[in-house]
RNA sequence: GCGCCUGUAGCUCAACGGAUAGAGCGUUGGCCUCCGGAGCCAAAGGCUAUGGGUUCGAAUCCCGUCAGGCGCGCCA
């Protein structure tokens, strides 16, 4: 058979076996072709043929070289299968297809022994770590569909991150400074007349705030008495000044207290809350701003219209950028750049860190300081900073970069990541649905963009309700005698895979105009989708009673099936052979999506497979076990995939 | 005006420069004597906005055109 000897060369720990056999045979071709042929390592990459007749492993090498030596690629090909025959034990045979493919097909068997053997292996642990910054809503009024979008990238990329092996804290910026909490502080204590005990009385304070937000706001552009009361109210609150800096800091604390409450509902979780107020505080900028006047990166502007502001010229658009005004304060990239200074460890100065939260699993939030607190996790000193930041921020974020260079930190320029993607709208109908207005030269757009001014958007906490008020229905009809404390934690599994899924589906730069009813659907490309076919696949195993199954036994010999399970057989275990490298390409490719379409493609092929073949009523015990066993590697993959994206298996639905 | 992004089935979206451009929804037809129908099978539906170019090979890369979105503030 072989098979004691394909795995004795094999067994690295913490590999995958799918990357591991790719850089193994690639270091063997490299070998044996390097005399004949001037190839670079590069040049030699392999791919999944889409379909099964072109092999398992396709290189397209032959075309490459063809270019560098003028000859044809087939006849390359042909040489290179020619000198390849017999000369690699994990390959069954090599093919030469479509003008000049080298197909390698691998030898099944001890593959899916190798593959059965290992499943419960994880990567090593690295020694980067990485920080993703995520969330970051102004605590001044509920987070909406567009957050969420946000949050669920962020805290998927964060997983990512973890399931490659990196060390990863998630930091969400609160900015409690600026002029929109003046807008809802002017908006309790002058329009409303409320005072700090009255607006202690209110329960739901991100969600109150939300009316009011569009509310001040619409009077603000009518009224201009009440526009300078609010600059005013600004003043106050920056010169600590009460009741209107008391107020502020309530709000403040409150609405971000609800935003991490309502994404806790979404399995989404932080580690530090960075504070504005306290970068300010800390006078991280003015280390920076030593250092970006030293090396002349930040100037005196010579706009007379810019007098007296210091400015930094920002290259790819050939403009200037206010950091520090000509009243000597400071705009938001001037915080941003020494913020993201600190985060790489690049700032001599650090914060004071207060535990804030903790979850119900006993993880800590813990929250930036500006008066000495306690000793607690080193925070910052990246490797790698990630920020979640929607497209609309890329020309700040490149100019942070731009600066990174400039004050000499090509590796932290090189590893600071703005993820970007692009926002979530809504489509007119969704807004006249809604009963909310509509501009007359909006009507005709395919969509409109959300507005927290406008108090025009979905939000967050109503979405996730009407997900579980549809999850429980759904639960209702299709199960009778669930009790509501069963069908409670169910519902809101549902729903939870539904919102996350649908976030992470699209492209980055796909806008997505949000409509209820995609939103809410359960049926094909969604969540619920993948849920259903791990609750049916747990329903199989459940009735087949395998208990020490899964220790015990091995597949055995797919060649006992029948051609075409053969092959459905094999197309299932190649697939599943692919999640380290699928999760390396989307973080990569910073397309999170690609995991979405891999683990629905897998769950497709599952229910395809498992609805022709049965598996507890096949007679011949052999074929019995090599479907559970596949079964039970499926579920073993796929549960990996499912956490990253943040989905629970419920036990039934 | 300058910078960035997008245009693919009726709709919403996929597709490392690769082999016959794929899914879901919707439409039409079939499958519960069943391992749970939130499922499965099948059909119809495409000059990948458009005109050139590069390449053995282009939805993908380059140039032009048309159409749309976003950004460019002493806001954050």
């Amino acid at each position: 058979m072989g098979g004691g000897r394909f795995l004795e060369q094999h067994l690295a720990p913490g590999k995958c076996l799918m990357k591991f056999l790719q850089e193994k045979i690639k270091k063997r071709i490299l070998a044996l072709l390097k005399n004949d042929y001037e190839i670079a390592d590069t040049d030699l990459v392999f791919s999944l043929p889409a379909e099964r007749k072109f092999g398992d492993l396709s290189t397209n090498l032959a075309f490459i070289l063809a270019k560098k030596t003028k000859n044809k690629p087939f006849l390359l090909a042909k040489a290179m299968a020619e000198k390849l025959h017999n000369q690699l034990p994990e390959i069954e045979s090599i093919q030469v297809a479509g003008g000049g493919f080298v197909n390698f097909y691998l030898r099944r068997e001890p593959f899916l022994l190798y593959q059965w053997q290992t499943r419960d292996r994880t990567l090593p642990s690295r020694s980067e770590k990485v920080i993703v910054e995520h969330t970051s809503i102004n605590p001044n009024k509920a987070a909406h569909i567009g957050h969420l979008r946000n949050s669920c990238l962020g805290d998927i990329l964060a997983r990512c991150c973890r399931f490659l092996g990196y060390e990863v804290e998630v930091q969400n910026y609160i900015d409690d400074t600026g002029i929109q909490i003046a807008d809802v502080v002017w908006g309790l204590l002058y329009y409303q007349k409320k005072n700090l005990a009255a607006i202690k009385k209110i329960s739901g304070l991100a969600a109150y705030l939300w009316d009011l937000y569009a509310e001040v706001n619409q009077a603000f552009a009518v009224n201009e008495k009440f526009a300078a009361e609010r600059r005013d109210v600004h003043k106050k609150i920056e010169e600590k000044s009460n009741p209107e800096y008391q107020a502020c800091r309530y709000i403040a604390e409150q609405v971000l207290l609800d935003h991490i409450r309502t994404m806790a509902r979404l399995d989404i979780q932080y580690d530090l809350l960075a504070r504005e107020s306290d970068v300010i505080a800390m006078d991280f900028f003015k280390a920076a701003a030593d250092e970006l006047t030293a090396r002349q990166v930040m100037v005196p502007s010579q706009d007379p219209e810019k007098k007296g502001c210091l400015v930094i010229h920002y290259e790819r658009e050939n403009i200037e950028k206010i950091i520090v005004r000509s009243n000597g304060t400071i705009t938001y990239v001037g915080k941003d750049i020494a913020y993201n200074l600190w985060k790489f460890g690049l700032l001599p100065r650090d914060f004071s860190y207060r535990l804030f939260f903790t979850y119900p699993d006993s993880h800590d939030i813990h929250m930036t300081a500006a008066d000495p607190g306690s000793t607690v996790p080193p925070f910052g000193r990246a490797d790698k900073v990630y920020n979640v930041i929607d497209v609309r921020q890329s020309y700040l974020q490149s100019l942070i970069a731009q600066v990174l260079q400039q004050l000499g930190h090509p590796g932290p320029s090189r590893n600071f990541i703005h993820f970007s993607y692009e926002m979530v709208a809504m489509t007119p109908a969704c807004v006249r649905e809604m009963g909310l207005p509509l501009a007359v030269e909006e009507e005709n757009k395919s969509y409109v963009e959300v507005s927290g001014r406008k108090g025009r958007a979905v939000k967050a906490d109503d979405l996730i309700d009407q997900l579980i008020a549809k999850s429980g229905h759904e639960l209702e009809s299709r199960n009778s005698g669930l009790s509501a404390a069963e069908a409670e934690p169910i519902a809101r599994a549902i729903a939870v895979a539904a919102l996350r899924y649908f976030m992470v589906k699209f492209n980055l730069n796909t806008v997505i105009a949000f409509d209820f009813k995609e939103a809410l659907n359960f049926e094909g490309d969604s969540g619920p989708y993948l849920q259903y076919t791990m609750v049916r696949l747990n329903s199989i195993l459940k009735k087949a009673g395998t208990v020490g199954l899964e220790t015990e036994k091995e597949p055995g010999s797919p060649s006992l099936l029948d051609d075409k399970e053969k092959e459905l057989y094999w197309e299932m275990i190649l697939n599943l052979s692919l999640l380290e490298i699928q999760v390396e390409y989307a973080l990569a490719n910073h397309e999170l999506s690609s995991l979405a379409t891999y683990t629905y493609s897998l769950c497709q092929k599952f229910n395809h497979y498992y609805h022709q073949f049965p598996v507890l009523a096949e007679k011949n015990p052999a074929i019995k076990n090599l479907r559970l066993t596949l079964i039970l590697l499926f579920k073993n993959k796929v549960k990996k995939l499912f956490k990253i994206i943040g989905i629970i298996i419920p036990e039934r639905m």
